[in-house]
RNA sequence: CGGGGCGUGGCUCAGCCUGGUAGAGCGCCGCGUUCGGGACGCGGAGGUCGGAGGUUCAAAUCCUCUCGCCCCGACCA
């Protein structure tokens, strides 16, 4: 990705809307001016090229113009300089010599604000993309006073909220219960269980002092809460009447990561931990798959309308300290692989490293299964990654904080008055029934709104004017169609129970779309050759009966992991992707987030 | 930790090479005209130029040190 340096290198350049590339302007102090002696400088070798064109033409000879005429010539052809992120003039001087106007070909008046592009499209950079959305969805912020982490602004913490309220009920209703341990945690132990202090003691950040005087021992700032839950469940677990033991936890944990990006990676980040204590190895399996289709596939298909793939993770992947873990794996619009969710069958590795054991019916100690699983404010990043567009954010509209925004438009106070009124009507029973709000800012034009909160990922919006309370008539536009595609007029009879109608349409739509780009993207390959291309394209299905060091190999080749062994399997006999065995066990190969 | 870039009104940046009055657009505030897909005019407020030293009659500008942020890589998923 190129980064946005200064304006001298090209770089900066060739990401401006193109049609209004600038070329070059005029530069030098007020004094330089006064003295004649400004020079017209340009960069990127297509501006130069406009930009000595210009030269010609105005007659200047090579080297730039060094006389005041030929300067006030040659800036009058010039253009401003739009800026990458609000494509607003960033340079235009409207006194002294220089005179900026319009470039002749340039559509666009100068000084005027440009809509569009403030996005920065797909197909042109995926990355950049996703930080725009970010940033003009107002989801959040770098917290650029703090290294990786990032402010959550209303707009994404709201997002985050329905994601609670809906995993919480799920939680809940399979029988477990919230609560809450403490951020800090002795660093010894980490130390107890052996995988698990290798897996994180790179990542954790870690408390040294306090009250102003060295600890005697560290504290770590939880990078998750495994060893500090297991210790307690030590103290409360005694007999198996106490059995089965079903926490969740809502909490911040901290991992130190070297690159970050907004909700997909970021230092300290928000979930949901459950930890869970069972008497037997197959009651812990039954929780930690019960979890992983009931509670995470299920939210991601149902309420976020994210297909996923339920999976093992292979040894290589799985988490520090677990038997096995499940996870559930969407793809993203670029193809790649995100990890929405995991659970853990821990086995008795964290039982017998914090001794968390109970006496059975025939008064024999034994040690516990425990499990564990989370979901992250990750989720908020597969979430844009799946539904947005060139236009802005897409919310589905289960998960959507407002799911229905009313635009009145009106021109004058008659209007408003009469507006008003209809409004008032046209939403009486929308309380209850619909997440709505009404728009009633009256510093901003309609079509600004419009494309607000298009940008802001509403499902659906309602316009009511004039001519609809003449009519008995409403526009109705829908995110998931962006601009004026999606709109329709409709009466407004009935308009309520559309609406909800129309709510559940989208949601399925979004899922539909989801699941066919998956199919789309994926591929069953039988040869190394057409996994490498496969996955440039998405998911590569493959048979597997390779080792770890294939796999780690593969990754060095490719830069594509096994996202996981898919639970669903088709059973029939194939040879091996890689090493040419016969096996019946097929995996999914992508580049992950 | 290596390589590169950047710190100047709320935001995005000019100005620095060649030292001499602090600039622009957007945003914000006020008034007026507008309002069915990103409106416009006029007026206004707002900046110890990241910090500390130094050079100089004079430093945003030159020198030294320092702090911070971003990008690429390494690491992690």
């Amino acid at each position: 990705m190129a980064s946005a340096s200064s304006p001298h290198s090209g770089s900066y350049w060739d990401r401006t809307p193109s049609q209004l590339a600038v070329d070059c302007w005029a530069f030098g102090r007020r004094r330089a001016l006064r003295r004649g002696r400004t020079r017209c400088a340009c960069a990127s070798p297509r501006l130069t090229a406009l930009a000595s064109a210009r030269r010609r033409r105005c007659g200047i000879s090579r080297g730039g113009c060094r006389a005041r005429a030929a300067c006030t010539k040659l800036a009058r052809n010039a253009v401003t300089i739009y800026d990458r992120q609000r494509c607003t003039s960033i340079h235009s001087y409207r006194t002294g010599l220089v005179q900026l106007t319009r470039f002749p070909d340039s559509r666009q008046p100068l000084g005027a604000t440009m809509p569009k592009d403030v996005i920065t499209t797909r197909a042109k950079d995926y990355n950049q993309w996703y930080l725009d959305i970010v940033r003009e969805a107002d989801m959040a912020e770098v917290a650029e006073v703090v290294k990786g982490c990032i402010v959550f602004k209303p707009n994404g913490y709201a997002i985050w909220e329905m994601m609670q309220r809906e995993l919480d009920n799920r939680i809940k209703e399979t029988g477990h219960s919230n609560v809450y341990f403490p951020l800090l945690i002795p660093e010894s132990f980490l130390r107890r269980e052996a995988q698990h202090v290798e897996g994180f003691a790179p990542e954790v950040a870690v408390v040294t002092h306090a009250g102003g005087e060295k600890l005697t021992e560290p504290y770590v700032i939880r990078p998750t809460s495994e060893t500090i839950i297991g210790y307690f469940m030590a103290k409360w677990i005694r007999s198996y009447r106490d059995l089965p033991l079903l926490l969740n936890q809502w909490a911040n944990v901290m991992r130190w990561e070297l690159r970050t990006r907004p909700f997909l990676r970021t230092t300290e980040f928000l979930w949901s931990e459950g930890h869970t204590a069972h008497a037997t190895e197959a009651e812990a399996e039954r929780e930690t798959l019960m979890i992983l289709h009931d509670v995470y596939a299920d939210f991601a298909e149902q309420v976020m309308a994210v297909p996923v793939i339920r999976g093992l993770k292979t040894e290589q992947e799985k988490f520090a300290g677990a038997l096995r873990s499940y996870c559930i794996e969407a793809m993203m619009q670029d193809g790649r692989a995100l990890q929405a969710g995991t659970s853990h069958n821990l086995g008795q590795n964290f039982a017998k490293a914090f001794d968390i054991t109970y006496t059975d019916q025939n008064n024999t100690v034994q040690h516990c299964w425990t499990t564990s699983w989370g979901v992250s404010t990750r989720l908020i990043g597969a979430l844009i990654m799946t539904h947005s567009d060139d236009e802005g954010l897409v919310i589905p509209p289960r998960l959507a904080p407002t799911q229905v925004v009313l635009v009145p438009i009106y021109k004058n106070e008659a209007e408003r008055t009469k507006v008003r009124e209809a409004v008032a009507r046209i939403t009486a029973d929308w309380k209850g029934r619909l997440r709505f709000k009404i728009d009633d800012r009256d510093n901003l034009t309609p079509g600004f709104k419009f494309n607000e909160w298009e940008l802001k990922g509403v499902p659906v919006r309602v316009e009511v004017g004039p001519k609809d309370v003449e009519k008995g008539s409403v526009a109705l536009a829908r995110r998931d169609v962006p601009g004026r595609e999606g709109k329709s007029f409709v009466p407004q009879d009935g308009l309520t129970e559309r609406i909800v109608v129309l709510l559940e349409e989208i949601q399925a739509a979004l899922f539909a779309r989801a699941l066919a780009f998956r199919e789309q993207h994926s591929a069953f390959v039988s040869t190394y050759d057409e996994l490498k291309q496969q996955i440039e394209r998405g998911f590569a299905w493959a048979y597997w009966d390779g080792n770890d060091e294939d796999e780690k190999r593969i990754q060095d080749e490719t830069r594509a992991t096994i996202r996981c062994i898919p639970l669903e399997q088709p059973g029939t006999p194939g040879t091996c992707v890689y090493t040419g065995r016969p096996t019946t066990r097929q995996v999914v190969f992508a580049r992950a987030y």
